[in-house]
DNA sequence: CAGTGGTCTAGACCACAAC
DNA sequence: TTGTGGTCTAGACCACTGA
């Protein structure tokens, strides 16, 4: 056990007290004196610290202590692949996005295309793709990053380049004006670290693991991607919740024989 | 631009470039050699390093130097919610897990539920439950840990306190010999960052985030949970394939009117 | 303006990996 | 045996927060 386990363990044991001297919501005290109490160099302190915020115990974000969380607190769900409603900024793809609202105007870039943005579209790598950076969230307070990327002979000098495309949004354009319906969706979920931007924009601590959706849409008439949006969340905050499995499920039953090949070395 | 991510930004355009110095599968210069040629400090490396294993651009995971990996690597897919299947050590769940097997035995052990597992089982925080700890993957490469939890009421006592839980596994023993089936299992996909123990089992870097894979499990009889399933995936290497949605699915149209409450601030 | 966390330096000892 | 990354110390300067 290094000593910054140590430190986490016992900051994490005072966190998890009945009456523990730092409730939810409280701060934490700073680097001075919790070095102090601990004879500890500053380096170890930010391990120790560097290790709760990860596991969602406290948030590093800005400068003024690290803020107490809620370990009990449940997730918010999240929808994937169910119910698809719009309202007149777009479509929407889960119920709670439902009253999330940009909390700036998006930024649109031309910049060429990341490899796993150009395997996503299927365009050589390097070639250009249009980026439209959304930070969203209720009433202002940002919960989701949404960048949506589109190829050039999609989106150049269209109104996808412009800040607001319009009633129905990216989807409507493509659907109704570009001749691209009916779009299907194909969805994937992942997990990656905040990068320090998106630390920033969604106030949370660094590298702290981000739920990623990403949303594929494919071109009705031409089979071919036309766009592609990938959400960023909060994972500590967010899961995304699938449908039930029941046992007709099963009633498709390969048993696969226990051979030399599969079977575990060693029960 | 701290130094740090400038020596991130500097290593990655490295990595990028078409003849670098730092091919995949080949190992980056040791703390010495590059601090001296960036001439800064090894706490300054150390956090550039860091970013770009976050990023799932290196791997930090022995004392042998930096391992560099495939940043145009599709991720695997993983199902969830599809179709069940059954070999002779349990239910798999998705496809590519058909081929695996336990690269130890299991352990097995009680413990008071902490909070989070205790609202999934719906026992009170504290109660014992039991977990079951296996680390899986193809012909011995770990890829996947699975740690079970079950009640005390469901499982003291019982053959799943044993390594082996014998053909079918758990899930055969809960609905057949123990009066639980049919099951239904509930699906929830989340991230989080590998904690240090994690990263071990893993061998990926320490901070990586996983795709975190819940299975609760209901009981066909007494409607309750008696068992859930938390599965954890290298997020840089998976990532879970959904269904498709199409124009159909967006038939349901309740367009929300733009008022004052829901119209964006600025756009 | 005092305190905070972010960043950085220049050392050090250690267990472990590769040769 | 040499070099690696992991850990740790004891300083320092800085931008920003909050009273």
């Amino acid at each position: 056990m290094t000593r910054y386990e140590e430190i986490a363990a016992e900051l994490r044991r005072r966190l998890d007290a009945d009456l523990t001297p730092y409730p939810v919501g409280s701060r934490l005290p700073g680097h001075s004196q919790l070095t102090a109490e601990f004879s500890v160099g500053r380096g170890v302190l930010t391990e120790a610290l560097g290790l709760l915020a990860l596991e969602g115990r406290i948030r590093i974000a800005d400068r003024s202590g690290a803020l107490v969380l809620d370990p009990a607190a449940p997730p918010q769900p999240v929808d994937v692949g169910g119910q698809v409603r719009r309202n007149e900024l777009g479509y929407i793809f889960n119920a709670a996005a439902g009253h999330w609202r940009p909390t700036v105007p998006p930024t649109r870039r031309w910049l060429p295309a990341p490899p796993h943005i150009a395997r996503l579209l299927n365009v050589p790598i390097g070639s250009d793709v249009l980026e439209r950076h959304r930070i969203v969230g209720p009433d202002g307070h940002p919960v989701q990053i949404a960048d949506s990327y589109l190829p050039a002979d999609v989106a150049r000098g269209t109104v996808l380049e412009a800040a607001s495309t319009g009633p129905g949004g990216i989807y409507d354009r493509l659907e109704h004006d570009f001749g691209h319906g009916p779009i299907t969706w194909h969805p994937r979920i992942g997990a990656a670290a905040a990068t320090p931007d998106q630390a920033r924009d969604l106030g949370v601590s660094r590298g702290t693991p981000l739920l990623v959706l990403t949303r594929i849409s494919i071109s009705g008439t031409s089979g071919r991607p036309v766009e592609v949006t990938i959400t960023y969340l909060d994972g500590h905050r967010f899961e995304v919740t699938g449908q039930s499995i029941t046992r007709d499920d099963t009633a498709v039953w390969p048993t696969t024989p226990a051979t030399a090949e599969n079977r575990p070395a060693a029960l």
